[in-house]
DNA sequence: GATGCCAACTAGTCGTGTAC
DNA sequence: GTACACGACTAGTTGGCATC
């Protein structure tokens, strides 16, 4: 290390400005002075006078005498001396020094910094020239000015990225609501068929015809399909047509409970499903479904599918065979569609003998079914139970089917077979008078919802507490199929149950529940009511996602797994569901007869608008048509009115037809509600038996 | 087996502050 | 003034468990 770079590493100190107490490395303060060499007009020192001043410093023993100090090397002065002395105390500044030389600038900030926050005195004598200091000044100008702009970068990508983002959700919105129109137009499409053709309905039909549209060959299709132009057709097979059955077994015997994607639009409850392969004998997918839930075995599946399909009114007025005076014969062609379904449900293995064995069971429970109707007494759970089912089979006189393909010649075989075995049955069977009426009410007086008589007494009896009722009423008016597809609110990909039967439901709860109750009170119970709903809904969806078809292999025939319910559905119409109600039951009381005539009326009047509308289009200001138009809206209004008044005496007739033990468990269901609101509302402080109340009620009366 | 309850998770809503 | 971001809050869904 040579004198001359120590005299440049080695800043001067300004001498005037300190004291003693600084010179001895006492002070609190310190300053930090960058002196030129030039300036100070310092000079390179000699080995000698080096010598010199160690041994003057030793002599003066750390008491830093400057003037005694000097005087031993007269060559210098006293400044010089001074400057020398400091730097021979700090001998690792050279290195630091030249250390920085190399050092990045913000280390080299780094260490002054510490330096100079450092307690030790010794750091105040750094110092640094200033054209170093402007240097890194200019270094670290630089060093933030890119990576200001590197951040200014990343921060506008990530800005772009956002935008992009919100642009995808956006797109993926309006297409989903774009898909979701599309569904709706065909839906709109299908329901303008209105009463469903058999061919176009059927799905062995609908296969074929999408196989004949798939090979470009077009014949014996139906008109009302061809009528409404190929285009969507396609758009309907395409979204229908994943149900092609294309092996031979499917080919007689079709699964009508079939795992279906998420791309059917057979989601609707109205859509119509073939019993039987029959494509005359139809139930919405809603009564399927609810058949099929509530069945249980293959007995109660015949008789809830025989109720759906002759309707309770014609039940209770008929017999299987027909042999019983006044009373008519069950029609052959359904019967044999029942026995086509519940054979191909639940003996789809089952040997001839088992077969005709189970079949009669069946036709025993259909039979007690009518003949309990025409009691007026409800069907003992036992009548359908295997266990206690026909006691001697062997009594009836059974002419077994030898034709191999039972299911494609089921009906034939019925009209030859059943009369020996509906005869045997009837025999079996009292015959009793005064059938019920079958009406469809209205659901919570909601004129838009109806629900058939027969099922909300049914929901109403197994409904004796408001979740309950709430949740029987639920299954009716969605049906399971929806249900398990739906939630509350119709979020994650879930649809959102229609908030109009909600609505229904909810008036029947409160008006049977808390009906004078505060509406704090009526909010809580709804609540309650949509949770059990809610869990229903997911209870539903899990049985779905779990369970991927129905297992026959039971001994009781019970069904033991729920499967994907999503049906073959041929043709939606959920605003005709009272049309199509009555195009499937092929019969209706005159009451209901009449209101769907009315119905009709109206339709047709709507329809007339409708053409009208289009007329006025183009011819606005034309307030004659306008005053025409009011007059008919006012008539049917007034149709209305009457509909709604009919609809009234219809429930008016329903309940003169409740039996009486039906009116009692009723009035003691609400008595019960009554009870529990009282209670939980602080009202009834002495918990009272229902029975004893009614009792009470009874003695007063 | 059906239903209710609870905790965890998730999505939507609302109010507030900030940047353009 | 508008759009956006963020956090707090609310409500719904779900899985698991308990109860009837």
């Amino acid at each position: 290390m040579s004198k001359k770079k120590q005299d440049r590493s080695v800043s001067s100190v300004n001498v005037e400005n300190e004291n003693t107490e600084n010179q001895n490395g006492k002070g609190s303060t310190f300053v930090v002075t960058v002196v030129n060499d030039s300036i100070q007009g310092m000079h390179e020192w000699t080995e000698e006078e080096t010598n010199l001043l160690k041994q003057a410093v030793e002599a003066d023993g750390g008491q830093f005498d400057w003037d005694v100090i000097a005087s031993a090397v007269p060559s210098k002065d006293i400044n010089q001396v001074k400057a020398y002395v400091l730097s021979m105390q700090q001998p690792d500044n050279q290195a630091n020094q030249s250390a920085n030389i190399i050092k990045a600038p913000i280390e080299i900030w780094t260490d002054l910094a510490q330096k100079l926050t450092s307690e030790d005195d010794k750091a105040a004598s750094v110092c640094l020239p200033q054209e170093e200091v402007y240097a890194v000044q200019t270094e670290l100008r630089e060093v933030i000015a890119d990576q200001q702009n590197k951040l200014n970068k990343l921060v506008s990508s990530l800005r772009s990225i956002k935008k992009i983002v919100k642009k995808t959700k956006r797109q993926n919105r309006r297409k989903l609501a774009e898909q979701n129109a599309k569904i709706d137009t065909l839906i709109s499409l299908l329901a303008s068929n209105a009463v469903p053709n058999s061919s176009s309905l059927s799905p062995v039909c609908k296969s074929n015809e999408k196989d004949d549209v798939g090979k470009g060959k077009g014949k014996n299709v139906p008109s009302t399909s061809r009528s409404n132009a190929a285009g969507k057709d396609n758009n309907v097979q395409s979204l229908l047509g994943k149900h092609n059955s294309s092996t031979p077994e499917h080919k007689h015997i079709l699964p009508l409970i079939t795992v279906s994607g998420p791309t059917d639009m057979e989601l609707s409850p109205y859509s119509l499903v073939p019993i039987g392969q029959s494509p005359n004998i139809m139930l919405t997918r809603q009564q399927y479904n609810d058949a099929y839930y509530r069945g249980k075995n293959i007995r109660r599946f015949a008789v809830r599918l025989a109720e759906k399909i002759f309707g309770l009114d014609v039940l209770s007025q008929s017999t299987v065979s027909g042999q019983q005076t006044g009373l008519e014969k069950l029609d052959v062609d359904k019967l044999s569609a029942i026995r086509v379904e519940v054979m191909a449900r639940f003996m789809a293995n089952g040997t001839l003998d088992e077969r005709e064995a189970k079949w009669k069971e069946c036709l025993l429970s259909v039979g007690k079914r009518c003949q309990v109707l025409r009691s007026g007494r409800a069907l003992k759970p036992e009548l359908l139970n295997p266990s206690s089912s026909c006691s001697d089979p062997e009594t009836l006189a059974l002419v077994p089917i030898t034709n191999a393909s039972e299911e494609n010649t089921a009906a034939q075989s019925i009209s030859t077979t059943q009369a020996n075995v509906t005869l045997e049955v009837d025999k079996s069977l009292n015959v009793a008078q005064t059938p019920p009426q079958i009406n469809l009410v209205p659901l919570g007086g909601s004129p838009s919802v109806l629900i058939q008589k027969e099922d909300l007494s049914e929901a109403v009896k197994r409904g004796k507490k408001a979740t309950f009722l709430a949740l029987r009423l639920a299954e009716k008016v969605f049906g399971y199929d929806v249900m398990l597809g739906s939630t509350i609110t119709g979020r994650e990909g879930t649809e959102r149950l229609d908030n109009d039967k909600l609505m229904a439901i909810r008036e029947e709860i409160v008006n049977r529940f808390a009906r004078d109750q505060p509406i704090e009170l009526q909010e809580a119970i709804w609540k309650k009511c949509l949770y059990s709903i809610s869990t229903k809904c997911k209870v539903l969806r899990a049985q779905k996602q779990n369970l991927g078809g129905i297992i026959y292999d039971d001994d009781y025939n019970e069904m033991k797994v729920g499967g994907d319910l999503d049906l073959l559905a041929n043709v939606t119409c959920p605003e005709n569901q009272r049309e199509i109600h009555r195009a499937i039951m092929g019969h209706v009381s005159q009451q209901a007869g009449d209101m769907v005539q009315q119905e009709g009326n109206m339709v047709a009047q709507e329809g007339d608008m409708v053409q009208q509308e289009g007329n006025m289009v183009p011819q606005e200001g034309d307030i004659v048509a306008q005053e025409a138009m009011v007059t008919q809206e006012d008539d049917m209004v007034s149709q209305e009115g009457d509909i709604v008044a009919q609809a009234d005496d219809d429930i008016e007739a329903t309940r003169n037809h409740i039996t009486e033990d039906e009116v009692a468990m009723e009035h003691e269901q609400e008595v019960t509600a009554t009870i529990q609101i009282d209670q939980s509302n602080g009202l009834c402080e002495q918990h009272i038996q229902v029975g004893e109340l009614v009792e009470q009620e009874s003695d007063y009366v």
